[in-house]
DNA sequence: GATGAAACGTTGGCGACGCCAACAGTATCA
DNA sequence: TGATACTGTTGGCGTCGCCAACGTTTCATC
C-alpha cells in the first residue's frame, strides 16, 4: 500500500491531535461567531460580560467587575466607556468610598444584553450542532475541570 | 436559608456554564502557559506551526504551509522572516514556479522544533492535569467533532 | 499566440483579547 | 502619624486572526 501524498491543506498530525491546538481552533471558531454576532449588534466580549455580570450581581465597582468577569481593570475602564457611552450603562462616584465608581446597569443596558443573550443562542447553536446534548454536557464537565487549576492569584 | 452573598470575584453563573466561554477561558489559560513556555525559547505558537509542518510534510512553498497551519499567507511571511532571521529556515526561489518561495528547514530548526516540543509536553501535562487519559481522550474527540463543521473555503 | 483569470509573496493595516507599569487620589492598618 | 493597599485611569505591548491592495508570474480559454 502506497502512501498517500497528504493534501495540500492538511495539518501536521503531531498537531491534529494536541489538545492545545483543538482548543485554540475551538477558541478561533467560536471567537469567529461570537465576532460576527456581536459586532451585528455593535459589541464584543468585553460588554456582553460586563452587562451580565451587572444584571446578575447588581450595581458594583469597576474592580469588582474586573475581578468577576476576568477582565484587566484598565480594560474595563475602556469598555465601560463604550457602554456608557451608549447609556447602557451609569457610572456614578461611591459617596463611602471615594475612590470608587459605582456602575449601574441601565433600562437600555438590560435590553442590549437580552439582545445579545439572543444572538449568543444562536451561535451556541451553531457552534455545539455536531455534538448531542449528552456531548456537550459532557464538554462543559471536562472544561470546567479543566480550569479547576486555572487559579490566578 | 440565606442567600450567599457572592464571593467578590464570582463569575456570573449564566456565563459560567457556557460553552463559548469555557472555551474562551480554556483557551486563555493554554494560550498563557504555552506563551510564556515558547517565550523561553525565543517563539511563539506561529513558529512552532510552521516548523512543525515543514517537519512533517518536507519544503514547501508560503502559500501551502499557510493552508496547511490555517495561518494567513500575509502572517506565514512574518513568521518566516523571524524563523529565516536565526537560521531555522531557508528561503529560496522556486525554479519551476518563479511565483514561488520554497522553504527548508535547517538542521537548526528541527532542533529548534525538538526543543519546542519538550516544551509543548511539559504544558500539555500541566494543562492536563486535571484529567484522566480517558478524559483527555473525550475532550480531543469531542473537539475533533466540533471543529468538523468549521469547514473555511 | 493573445488575453483574462487565478495564484503567489509582500506590505500595511485593523480589531479582539490578555496583560503590565505607572500615577494620583483615597482608604486602612500599624 | 506613617506605611501599605486599593481604585480608576492612561498608555503601552504582544499574540492571534483577518482583510485589502499591489506587482509578478502562471494558467486556462479563446
Amino acid at each position: 500500500m502506497k502512501r498517500q501524498p497528504p493534501p495540500a491543506d492538511a495539518m501536521p498530525s503531531r498537531i491534529l491531535e494536541m489538545p492545545t491546538w483543538l482548543i485554540s481552533r475551538a477558541y478561533a471558531y467560536s471567537h469567529r461567531l461570537l465576532g460576527e454576532g456581536f459586532a451585528s449588534a455593535g459589541a464584543r466580549g468585553y460588554h456582553y460580560r460586563l452587562l451580565a455580570a451587572l444584571e446578575e450581581f447588581g450595581p458594583a465597582s469597576q474592580a469588582a467587575l474586573g475581578r468577576r468577569t476576568s477582565i484587566d481593570r484598565s480594560d474595563v475602564v475602556a469598555a465601560l466607556n463604550e457602554l456608557a457611552g451608549r447609556g447602557l450603562v451609569q457610572r456614578s462616584p461611591d459617596p463611602d468610598d471615594r475612590r470608587r465608581n459605582i456602575i449601574t446597569i441601565t433600562p437600555a443596558g438590560i435590553q442590549e444584553l437580552q439582545t445579545l443573550d439572543e444572538i449568543l443562542v444562536g451561535v451556541q447553536d451553531e457552534l455545539l450542532a455536531p455534538l448531542s446534548a449528552a456531548d456537550r454536557a459532557q464538554l462543559v464537565e471536562l472544561l470546567t475541570r479543566l480550569l479547576e487549576r486555572d487559579a490566578r492569584p
